[in-house]
DNA sequence: CGATTGACGACTGTCGACAGCTTGGTATCG
DNA sequence: CGATACCAAGCTGTCGACAGTCGTCAATCG
C-alpha cells in the first residue's frame, strides 16, 4: 500500500509501529480465517514469518487480546478466540445496550447536518452491497453504526463501542454472507433514521432493538449453522 | 494474604507473573496519588526500582493503559491518565447505560437467592462505612454494582463494567472524601433492592437513574473543586 | 495391556544490550 | 538580547539470548 503525500507519490513514510504492523496482520489474518477459531499461535514462529522479533509479536498479541480477538494462557500462549453462540449473544446484548442509549443521547440533538452525513452513509452502503467483497460490506455498515455513537457525544461510549467491534468482526466474518440486497439493507437502516427524526424516543428505541435483534438473530444462526 | 490447602496453612504457591505484580504495584500508586495525574512514568528507572527488567514493566504498563489508568504517547513512553470533568462524565453515562441495561435483565429473572446476597452486601457496606478505609468503602460498593452486574447473566457487560471499574477507582480516590454516612448507603441502596423486588421495570430504571446520577454528581463536584 | 514415569523438544517469561528518537540545555549568530 | 542551531543525556523501540516450564512421546513397571 503505498500513498502520496507533499514530497511526491510513493513516498511512504515507514516509520509505523511494528506492533500496530504485526497488529494489522494478525487482525486480517484472524478475521480472514486464516487461522483456525482455537488455534494456537505461537511467537517465535510468528516472529520469524514476519521478519521481526518476539518483542513487537508479543506486544500486539497483548494488544488483540484485549480487544477480544485472542485468549492467554499463562505459559501456554495465545490462541485464537471460539466465540459460541452464548458469547455471541452477550455481545449483541451489550451491542443493544450502547445503541440504544446512544440514540436516545442523540436523539437530543440531532440536527441537519447529522441526518445529512448518516443518510449519504446509507446510500454508501447501497452501492457497496451491488458491487463490493463482503468485509467491505461490513466495514461501511460498522461505519454507520459508528457515526451513530459518535454522534450521541460520549467519548468513552465509541471507545467501547469500537472494542466490541472487533469481536463483531470476528464472528460476521466467521459465517461469512452477509445479507447483499441493498434494498433490504436501505429500508432496514433508514427505518432508524426515520426514528431520529421523528424525534420520538419511544420511536428510537423501537427501530434500534428490531436492528440490532435482526442482526443478532442472523448471525446467531449463522453461527449456529457453522459449528 | 495467606491460604490454607492440603499440606496445610501458608503454604502459597509464589508463582504469580512478574507482570501481574508490577501491574498492581502501579495500580495501587495510581490509586493512592503517589504518582501525580499527569506525570511521566520511565520504564527504566520503575525497573530499577522494582528490580526486574524492562520487559514486565513495559507489558504492565501496556495493561494499565487498557484499562484507563495510562495513556502512552509513541516514543515518549506512559503518562498516568488525567481525567477531566467531561470524560468523568462519559464514564458515569457509560455506567449509567450498563446499569440500566443490567437491571431490566435482572428483574426478569430475579430471586429470593439473588435478593438475600444483595442485602447480605448492602449490610457489609454500612458496617464498613463506621470502621474501615475510604478505600475500603469504594471497593464493597463496587461489589454491590459488580454484583447486580453479574446477576443480569451477560459476561460481556460484566467485562465492560470491570474496565470502567477502575477509571472509577481512579477518579474516586482522586476526590478523596466518601459518603460516610450508613444511613444514606442503606437507604440508597435499598431502594434498588426495593424496585428489583417490585419487578416494575420503570421502577428500576428510575431507581438506577438516581442512583448513578447521584454518584455522578458528587464525583463531579469533586473533581471541580479539585482542579 | 494400561498406567506411570522420565526425558526430549518447544515455548514462554524474563533479561541485558544497542540504535534511533526526543528533550532540555548550551553555544552561536544576527 | 532574542532566536536559531547544535549537542549531550536519557529514553523508547527492538533485538537476541537464557532459564524454567509445559506438552509429548517413548520406555518402564504393575
Amino acid at each position: 500500500m503505498t500513498a502520496s503525500n507533499a514530497f511526491g507519490s510513493g513516498m511512504v513514510i515507514q516509520q509505523r509501529n511494528l506492533v500496530e504492523q504485526v497488529a494489522d496482520f494478525l487482525t486480517q489474518a484472524i478475521i480472514s480465517q486464516h487461522y483456525a477459531p482455537g488455534e494456537r499461535l505461537s511467537e517465535v514462529q510468528l516472529a520469524r514469518d514476519l521478519g521481526v522479533s518476539r518483542a513487537p509479536v508479543r506486544e500486539a498479541a497483548r494488544l488483540l487480546e484485549s480487544r477480544g480477538l485472542l485468549v492467554s494462557q499463562p505459559r501456554r500462549g495465545f490462541f485464537v478466540r471460539a466465540l459460541d453462540a452464548a458469547e455471541l449473544n452477550d455481545v449483541f446484548d451489550l451491542r443493544l445496550c450502547l445503541e440504544r442509549h446512544a440514540l436516545a443521547r442523540l436523539v437530543e440533538n440531532y440536527d441537519a447536518e447529522k441526518e445529512q452525513a448518516l443518510r449519504r452513509q446509507v446510500e454508501l452502503m447501497c452501492e457497496v452491497a451491488l458491487n463490493d467483497s463482503d468485509s467491505r460490506k461490513i466495514e461501511e455498515d460498522l461505519v454507520f453504526h459508528r457515526m451513530l455513537i459518535a454522534f450521541a457525544g460520549n467519548r468513552r461510549l465509541l471507545r467501547t463501542f469500537d472494542d466490541i467491534t472487533h469481536e463483531l468482526r470476528l464472528c460476521m466474518a466467521l459465517i461469512g454472507k452477509t445479507h447483499a440486497d441493498p434494498d433490504s439493507i436501505a429500508t432496514c437502516h433508514w427505518a432508524l433514521l426515520d426514528a431520529l427524526a421523528s424525534g420520538d424516543r419511544e420511536q428510537c428505541r423501537e427501530a434500534v432493538d428490531y436492528h440490532i435483534g435482526v442482526a443478532r438473530d442472523y448471525v446467531v444462526q449463522g453461527i449456529g449453522e457453522a459449528s
